[in-house]
DNA sequence: AAGGAAAGCGTTATACTATAACGTTTTCCT
DNA sequence: AGGAAAACGTTATAGTATAACGCTTTCCTT
């Protein structure tokens, strides 16, 4: 999906949702989404830093972490970076595939899978909320 | 399981492959199967302090890589924390459900989601080497 | 429009997590 | 016994994340 298309879409869900998507947020979801590939918090920075002049850590964090709690980004624990997400329309949690060797990172939305997390979690009585599935590997191109 | 076994397996274990289960590695890995919960790098090395009355960050951290990749302890990546494996017999990818109220964490093994994540990245053509599955929430005892 | 509460932001400092690098010691194999 | 590989000790530093405090902006109510 185009970027343009992206920042529209997030300018609009947030005004569903009564939240305020600022010049930085989005300044910030820009620089995450223009990235094809997952970016780390100091690289944000960086980016920030490029583009303004200046900026302290808090300024990246706040942002990542409003975007992640309104559903615009993921957050790749196993890889410590942040992506854009795919499909933010509906609430989801995020099922990722990590390639090893190109760094390339799918998001993928399989049913049976969510199924099978949910039975799993419920079968043990536990309430999930937020399950992190990152399966690392080599992706198709790279196990050519 | 009992702590004393669970050393005795491992000591097994690394014989049947023929690798080192050093003092120190042995020491490492009564430190994190003591924690009945997941366990900081820091804190193996405070431990280790206490124990020994020095230790740097590498000597945890080369002991904990140790474990790991003999299959005895897993890395939890969501909380940065290690915690025992309750079946190291056979090679198998951790999946867990990990309480946020208590902090406990439990391993399961889940055929069906198993299976699942083998579909998802078959599916997409991906080899998943390490899939890491950690399901954030509320466990029974803390629902109630 | 005024005012007050809440949210957002800038800035400094610091906590926490992890690894690089290099030299020494120990182990294992022939 | 000797040499290679593995393990370890130590110092330094890289990388990740948050605490805390005060100022500014926004929004809501009157």
């Amino acid at each position: 999906m185009m970027l343009k298309t992206r920042l529209a879409n997030a300018e609009r869900l947030c005004n569903l949702k009564g939240v305020r998507l600022t010049a930085q947020r989005r300044q910030v979801l820009r620089i995450v989404c223009a990235a094809d590939k997952p970016i780390g918090a100091y690289e944000v920075i960086d980016a920030l830093r490029r583009e303004n002049g200046q900026a302290a850590p808090p300024t990246a964090y706040r942002a990542l972490d409003f975007l992640e709690a309104q559903g615009l980004i993921h957050k790749l624990t196993s890889v410590r970076a942040y992506i854009g997400c795919t499909h933010p329309d509906h609430p989801h949690c995020g099922q990722f595939l990590i390639c090893r060797e190109c760094g390339l990172v799918k998001e993928i939305e399989h049913p049976a899978l969510t199924d099978s997390l949910h039975d799993a979690a419920s079968g043990e009585g536990f309430h999930a909320d937020k399950p992190v599935v990152e399966l690392m590997g080599q992706c198709s191109g790279c196990s050519r």
